[in-house]
DNA sequence: GCATCATTGTCCGCTTTCGTACCGAGTCCG
DNA sequence: CGGACTCGGTACGAAAGCGGACAATGATGC
């Protein structure tokens, strides 16, 4: 299924772009799958490839270094790997990789450079989502300055479920604990309480949200305002 | 002093600008004073003067409402003010205000869109800027999730010298903790540690760095990842 | 079926931080 | 000088989270 042209895009930032801008991206996005784990960049190594997801989603780490990382945003249809190009650089301090396999077009650097040089509209647009992606970060600065492990959790879970567009998430604690930057039994006894609540159900690898609303409740506002701003922006 | 044109500059990003590009902006500039509290973005409402910070600096703090806010970003001569206007749009959700009195220039968001509009490589230096003060967001958030009292005040008081380009930083206990996002004695007892660790020494509403090298130590690599990528894109 | 492994649930003592309160010290102003 | 106010230091019990360990449970492979 890899290489092949796309002719529609289930991304929504693609599908946000003008035909003609659009147009001038085509003929150099393929077709790829995204496997677990695949990483999308890596930490101050020059990008080359940009990634615009179609299913699942990433995570965006800061500081892998000595098992130190944590994660300070998510990826998925909504928008774009590779922001740092946007701004005019080849690279940053991140590390990017595939927490929910599945697919996606990518494009060269080089490419999408070029692209952006021809239309400015292109480039105000992958900005807006620029921006919508800081807000996210922004958001998350707060979250882990101020709230408690379950709130931190909802409003993961919620950000997960928004990318992937089921209700069911298949990770494990340790994961979700290495991506909040907490303990894996702090995971654990969350889940539990989230699960009391009558929010969601867990089983083994897998959590099922069942009541989203509740979720966004229980998440005590650190769930939203980014979101809010990304629909204002290129809803 | 306020009203006048300026002829040079110690704002690092105006100075780091070709001289075309900051002749596009001159005619358009005015030196202000920015005293203490001096707001300079409103949270959700559309920005129309962006400033150049001369001296002092200025904090950004997402969500103020209901005492939940917490800074996730210190600007001074390094930078600017009104980000979202780089990146399309006209407001934020966040609060900018002075944190630490000083000068700037300023100039209406129309007049910086308009030149920007003329000199794509004005808008690519401030589109560096916009991507340096991104990373430090994500050190804000790792900050924040991972690491101490002691640590994040030890990385926010580097940010703050970097800024003045003093030894002394004047400021409450109050104040730090409603940026850090603490409880008050949190901020006594985490100075107390520094200044028993002799890298700083703090009086009434005024703290004096003695020892920077030690501080960064004590910060534990929250310190130092954001300031090199700016170094190396604007430096 | 049985052994093995990954995952989850629970527990311990300890550290960090919280919320709150109170008092002393410094500063300002009449 | 004296009173009012701001700021800083300290204390207390409680909550949250940590590091580490271990047992129970579910999945997987032979």
């Amino acid at each position: 299924m890899s290489g092949n042209l796309p002719r529609s895009t289930a991304n929504r930032l693609l599908s946000r772009l003008s035909p003609e801008d659009f147009l001038l991206l085509q003929p150099n996005l393929k077709w790829v799958d995204l496997p677990l784990r695949r990483q999308l960049e890596r930490p101050n190594k020059p990008i080359d490839q940009i990634y615009f997801l179609e299913s699942g989603f990433a995570s965006v780490v800061a500081d892998g270094s000595g098992g130190r990382g944590i994660e300070v945003g998510l990826i998925g249809r909504e928008g774009m790997t590779g922001l740092s190009v946007l701004m005019g650089t080849d690279r940053s301090p991140h590390e990017t990789f595939i927490q929910s396999a599945g697919e996606g077009v990518r494009i060269s650097a080089g490419s999408l450079r070029r692209a952006m040089d021809i239309s400015r509209t292109l480039h105000g647009t992958l900005l807006l989502y620029a921006h919508a992606f800081a807000l996210q970060v922004t958001n998350t600065a707060m979250a882990n300055g101020r709230s408690k492990i379950e709130q931190r959790l909802a409003r993961w879970l919620l950000m997960a479920q928004d990318r992937i567009g089921k209700d069911e998430v298949l990770l494990t604690h340790e994961l979700l604990s290495l991506m909040l930057g907490v303990r894996r039994p702090g995971v654990t006894v969350a889940l539990k309480l989230l699960e009391e609540a009558g929010v969601l159900r867990a089983r083994r690898g897998l959590i099922s949200i069942t009541d989203r609303r509740g979720l966004e409740r229980l998440a005590d506002r650190t769930y939203g305002v980014a979101e809010a701003e990304y629909r204002r922006l290129l809803g």
